[in-house]
DNA sequence: TCGTGTTGGTTGTCGCAACAACTTGTTGCA
DNA sequence: TGCAACAAGTTGTTGCGACAACCAACACGA
């Protein structure tokens, strides 16, 4: 006979009722974000991520290794990823001197303009579907549980530990 | 000369550090929850959730474009979808009697015991990565900020609407 | 200096999701 | 009725992400 004690612990109301809104939640926002961004300047959320991730670096450049971790992303993804926003003029890429198995990348200037005019329609989509809907007090609680969940999903912060993204207004200001 | 006013309501510093660690969170969830029940019963979440809606449905059969509502799938990602659990026997499709247009979709004995077999992994899954963090008053505060949001993102509350999905035990018990 | 192990990056293959086109069936209206 | 508009699903094509295999370059001990 198999032992068929069930030590699990379910979930009890309120847990489930959370569980249930944070799993849609995370299923519809990349949606949102990706939708709008592509309509309106044909990149992908993680494409603007990594755009922004270049601008705000200094030199505007960054290794392709550094890159993918503040990303999340793997390394052979980063790296098609790069190929298509290279071959769009968006990003140049060039050897490492110091390391010549490395490769860096940085972000041209068409790639600046991009993302300052992709900026303002994102920042309003954000406001729009997440912050607008929420009181301070409400951001601030936001701030902690995320933190919290991070310290498990990220215990190595390498997805936070970016620069401020929209603190400081468009990319050719905060990069320049 | 165009115009260069900028009208633009940048993030402030709280924001901005919010929205990261929101977007980092809902970056690396779906990716944890996707490996652990890949891992252990070669399913994506996507596929378990949908098994696990057809688990509590009414008879345990639901149409098409409900399940599809209810899973935020187009109609043909779910139709693709359930080919590919209908070829391995966790669910049947059949035509709907009263509309014959219509295909109802119902999960099988294979099907039950899979998500039963499922389910504490899950479950400790999510504890592990997402609950445990958390205290009883960020819970409750997590439930009214997923609330607020889903408000924008899912106003007709289509993903929420489901039954809830781990409070009474295993399927088998749930759906029998 | 040589050889082994490791790191950085690219390329190829497979599977899944988005989108569009198409088939079939239903509804509504003349 | 008969025909046009619409709804429900399926199928085919395209593009992206995961994974594995591979190549180049560095590090370090013998």
């Amino acid at each position: 006979m198999t032992d068929m004690t069930d030590d699990t612990r379910w979930l009890d109301t309120e847990e489930s009722a959370a569980w249930v809104r944070l799993v849609a939640l995370t299923e519809l926002l990349p949606g949102v974000l990706d939708q709008q961004l592509l309509r309106d300047v044909q990149l992908t959320h993680f494409e603007y991520a990594a755009l922004m991730a270049l601008a705000s670096a200094p030199d505007r450049t960054m290794r392709m290794t550094t890159l993918a971790a503040r990303t999340n992303a793997t390394l052979p993804r980063l790296s098609h990823v790069a190929r298509r926003l290279e071959e769009r003029g968006l990003i140049r890429r060039f050897p490492c001197p110091t390391d010549r198995r490395a490769t860096n990348a940085t972000i041209t200037e068409a790639g600046i303009g991009l993302i300052d005019e992709a900026a303002p329609g994102h920042v309003e989509t954000v406001r729009q579907y997440v912050l607008d809907a929420l009181s301070p007090e409400q951001l601030k609680q936001l701030y902690e549980i995320a933190g919290a969940v991070l310290g498990r999903l990220d215990p190595d912060e390498r997805l936070t530990a970016t620069a401020c993204q929209f603190s400081e207004g468009p990319a050719i200001a905060r990069a320049g």
